[in-house]
This record gives structure tokens, C-alpha cells and sequence, in this order.
DNA sequence: TTTTTTAACTAACAACTGTTAGTTTAAAGT
DNA sequence: ACTTTAAACTAACAGTTGTTAGTTAAAAAA
């Protein structure tokens, strides 16, 4: 069996559809035709098309969370955090291609959750930002502006679910280091 | 006066709404309603809700591709060409913060314009490309996967949009500093 | 002064929106 | 055999959507 439950299948069926157009964009109907069953059949195993989308946002965005706590509170090395949150990204993304879309596309038509969500994702970035600035006060990154790096390791991380679809063939070991190594060595020679 | 046209006031504050909410989500009745007229009065200045999502796009588009075409074609090294195009990145979307979030938000709601826009960004995409990859070829760039940095490099520039925004009392040309040297050196020490 | 243009208005349209109510069918549980 | 449940259906709702038609008032051009 593919999806564990009717519900889950309107998810994830959902997730694809609001990949493409965006949540404003698809309506009920939308979703139902893919299922091949009519709208009003849908809220027999979900209340709102809303709660479809906090669902897809939600679950992911806690996923992030939880996976932070841990890196933040190990021992290692701060540029060993950091390849463990590139890596945290793309698994994540990688079996999650189409709810990525939502959680970075279509957060800000959250309702109930809005506000949830967005003290999930404050608390990730302050997490974020705390590696690095521990990293650079112990000599272990470059003396550079931190919010200049967290900005751009954060942007590429968030786009990832943008790239990883059109890389089918992809090794994700090897584009984790391949990945973490253009970020935190760059590109120059 | 603060707009050229009447019909540039629209396209400007619809991309202030665009931004907001997304394109399919933001109404006829809500542009009105930010300009203190009525639906109907803006069909005066505009033919379609489309009309408005292509001019704030394709402009965009176009100025990434020219300015794109002069940098490729000077003489500079790889480095400084990448440079070139870190700060063609920040000028445009500093000049055109709420017009960048449609861009890379919106486009796929384009009708008509969609092709040429695709056509536009393949064309960008490739000439960033050959620029990294020439940079590598003459051992100016470290020997990594050049999809992994221009997928690096793009998704950082392309979210500036985003970030832009929030630093209020930027100075542009410190900034584009500290991100070309974060871009091409890493964080590494 | 008369005419034309500009840019607003009201009213309405047909289509589409998320959702509800009530019904039907078949499978599962007793 | 009877009852309950799960999951589909049809029909309809009230509100919203982009857009058009026709009108009005004031400014610009003649």
C-alpha cells in the first residue's frame, strides 16, 4: 500500500498539486479530480482544505526542529554542525520534495498555525545562528559577518527542493559532501 | 510625482500585494482598494490581472539577461565576473524588492509570457554557468561540481529578496562585499 | 464655448470558490 | 441476519472572482 491512510493520500496528492500552482491556486475540485473522486468525498477524512495545508507545513517544519535540537546540543566541532544541518536539508528535502514547496512557498497562508510555525522557524534560525557565531569566537570559521552567512547558507538549503527533483540519478552521500564542501570551503581555487 | 503613469502606480502596488500574499491570492478588489478606487476603474489603465504579473516579471527578466550579456562578454577574470554578478543581483532587487518576490514566486502563473520567460532564465542560468566553468578551466576556481555551485550561488542570490528587506539601514556596497567574499571564500578559516 | 479625453463610477455577468446537507452503497462488526 | 461504519455520491449554498457595459464628472484641447 502506498499511503497509510485516505487522509494521508489527499495530503500528499495535495502537497504535489500545490508544488506546481501554489495553494491559492488549486482549489478542491483540483485535488479531488486527482484522486478521482469529487471534492465534497474529501471532507469525509479531512475538515478544511486549511488543514491540508498546515498538515504538509507543520509536520516538516517540526521535523527541522527536533533535528536541530540534537545537532545544537552535540559536542562536535562547529563545521561538523554545520555539515549535519546541510545533511538534515537534503534528507529531509529528498523524501519530502513536494511538501518543501509549501513550507517555503506557502507558509504565509497558514491560518490557525501561522504563528506556531513561525515560532518554529524563528527558533530554528537563532539555533543556526548560534553555531556559527560559537564557530567564529572560537577561531573555527572565517571573521566575517555571521548574518551574511547564515543568510547564505540558509538560502541554499531552503532551495534545495527546487534542485534535488531535477537531479534524478542523484547520490545523496555524495552531493551532501559535494554540497557542504562548495559551502563552506566556497569556490575559489 | 511618485509614479510615471497611472498604470505604473497599479504595477507597483500590486507588486507591494503580490509580495504579501502571491499573485492567485490577491484580488482585483484588494489592488483597488490600496489605490482608493474600484475594481473597475483600473481596467482604465490595464487590460487584465495578467497584464500586471507580466510587466512586473518580464522587466525584471530583462535587465538579469542584458546586464548578464555586458558581464559575460568583458574581459575580466572568472572571479571578478562572479563579483559583477553578485552585485547585479543586489542593485536589482534593492531597486525592486517587492518585483523580485514575484519573479521568483509568480512565474509560473505567467499565460502568454511564460515561454519567453523560461527562454530568458535558461539563457541566464547558461551564461552563469559557462562562467564557472571557464573559471575552473583555467584553475581560477577550486575543481568542484559546477552544478553545485551555480545550484550555491544562484539559490543565495535569488533569495535576496527575502533578506533584503529586513536590514533596513543596509549600505549596499559593504554588502556586496562581505557576500562576494562569503560566496567565494566560504565560511572556512 | 464646445468638444474630446481621461479616469473615475455603479451595476451586473457567468464562472468558480470552499463547504454543507442529505443520500447511497458496500464492507465490517455484532 | 442485522446494525454500524466508511467513503463515496448529488445537489446546492452563499460568497468571491475577473471582467464588461454603460454612465458621469471634470480637465484638456479645439
Amino acid at each position: 500500500m502506498k499511503y497509510e491512510t485516505r487522509k494521508d493520500e489527499i495530503i500528499q496528492t495535495s502537497a504535489i498539486l500545490f508544488q506546481k500552482k501554489g495553494y491559492s491556486a488549486v482549489t478542491m475540485r483540483d485535488i479531488a479530480k486527482a484522486m478521482g473522486i469529487k471534492a465534497a468525498s474529501l471532507y469525509n477524512h479531512i475538515n478544511s482544505k486549511q488543514e491540508i495545508l498546515s498538515e504538509i507545513i507543520i509536520s516538516l517544519a517540526e521535523q527541522f526542529t527536533e533535528q536541530m535540537k540534537i545537532i545544537k546540543t552535540s559536542d562536535d566541532s562547529s563545521i561538523n554542525k554545520l555539515k549535519q544541518v546541510v545533511a538534515l536539508h537534503v534528507n529531509i528535502t529528498s523524501n519530502n520534495q513536494f511538501g518543501m514547496a509549501s513550507l517555503n512557498s506557502d507558509w504565509m497562508h497558514l491560518e490557525n498555525e501561522l504563528e506556531y510555525y513561525l515560532k518554529l522557524r524563528k527558533n530554528y534560525e537563532n539555533d543556526f545562528r548560534s553555531i556559527i557565531e560559537k564557530g567564529i569566537q572560537e577561531n573555527e570559521l572565517a571573521n566575517a559577518n555571521p548574518e551574511v552567512m547564515l543568510f547564505s547558507l540558509l538560502s541554499t538549503l531552503r532551495s534545495l527542493y527546487i534542485w534535488l527533483p531535477k537531479k534524478e540519478d542523484l547520490n545523496i552521500e555524495k552531493f551532501i559532501t559535494e554540497l557542504s564542501t562548495v559551502l563552506i570551503n566556497g569556490i575559489n581555487k
